[in-house]
DNA sequence: CATAATTTAACGAACGTTCGTCAGTTATAA
DNA sequence: TTATAACTGACGAACGTTCGTTAAATTATG
């Protein structure tokens, strides 16, 4: 299907050179073609960028709810740390979780407001799940006992800085100490005694 | 100076709408001039983009570096708390610090390299500071023994979350409940006992 | 099965617009 | 008077988009 290729394309320049930055040009010559012939499978840059988003908004959604359901819940340490690793992977070796990132941050201007939608769910959605699996440890007396809403917006806290740390791209090393202090004083601050 | 009217547009637009998105004739008309005249104080876009830029750096770098010189480092939990309400009160009063998250999260691809230069060197000036700060509380034992990179690494991470909090731009309340508890956590995690 | 009708996907050419930039001219002010 | 800073006018290039056309593939019809 060359409508996949279009897209494939097109997220990789919408990820390098955000909306504005991608020609559409250059994404047509990518996949072997010229920029009108876009038009035969897209109503223009708009629908083709909402595609992309969609798709990258699944994605993201669906590897993180597949990991949480796949997860016995009853290590938290194990399962906590092993998200952490997930996020890792996903954006290291996924094109869709960088574009995801990029337009989650900084969406184009005049489609702020259905980007700022998909956001929003995507959000929820896995702050809901992840409630929950701390009201569980927390029940279970397997970490401290507080209101479950605040170790997961501390855990969402620690994903959000390792994202920022892939986003900016440093070397492999610096990666993996951050994210092992900060899982670290983390751990230490959710444990029990 | 006409020049600085300039670049606070720019700032503005450049924020708002990324590199490529912000058009000289739109800033010009916000400081009420052709685009052309910006060409009497600028040698071009580029030009434009790094006096800001660097603007930008030395606002962000000195109100960091104030703060930590007008501490007296003999109280942790009010010093690092302050300084994550330091960073979010830069983030909303000041137009630069926005500018700059956007810029180094997301470099115009022509610019990166000297962008990431200046990244970095902030960055480094940073951690240098909090991991001498950290290595006297660590001394003094008013926080848990450790390599003082692991605290220093772990309230960085602390800092990026709440960026990432303020770049998403929700509610107040969902940002003050998002800075307690990764504070909290953050805090029991590195504190004696 | 063969042929006609329709759909699909690509194309070149061109649209109007905007982009960043440069050259030359005029006005302001020291 | 000289310098500075604004202007007008124009430039080539690129942008997203629309048009009409063509050739191939698919479907419908006899």
């Amino acid at each position: 299907m060359k409508s996949n290729e279009i897209k494939e394309a097109a997220l990789k320049y919408f990820t390098i050179h955000g909306y504005e930055g991608a020609s559409l040009s250059l994404i047509a010559e990518e996949v072997g073609m010229k920029k009108q012939s876009i038009y035969a499978h897209f109503k223009g840059k708009d629908d083709l960028f909402l595609q992309v988003l969609r798709d990258a908004k699944e994605t993201e959604l669906s590897s993180k709810l597949q990991y949480f359901s796949k997860v016995d819940s009853k290590n938290p340490e194990k399962d906590l740390y092993g998200f952490l690793q997930l996020v890792i992977d996903l954006f290291q070796k996924n094109e869709h979780i960088k574009f995801w990132l990029r337009m989650s941050f900084f969406p184009p201007a005049h489609l702020e407001k259905e980007v700022g939608k998909e956001v929003i769910d995507i959000e929820e959605k896995v702050q809901t799940i992840l409630e929950c699996k701390f009201q569980d440890w927390i029940n279970a007396k397997l970490i401290v006992e507080d209101a479950a809403i605040t170790p997961t917006y501390a855990f969402l806290g620690v994903v959000d800085s390792i994202l920022v740390e892939l986003v900016y791209g440093n070397d492999e090393k610096q990666l993996k100490d951050k994210l092992s202090a900060s899982w670290k004083v983390f751990w230490r601050g959710i444990s029990q005694k």
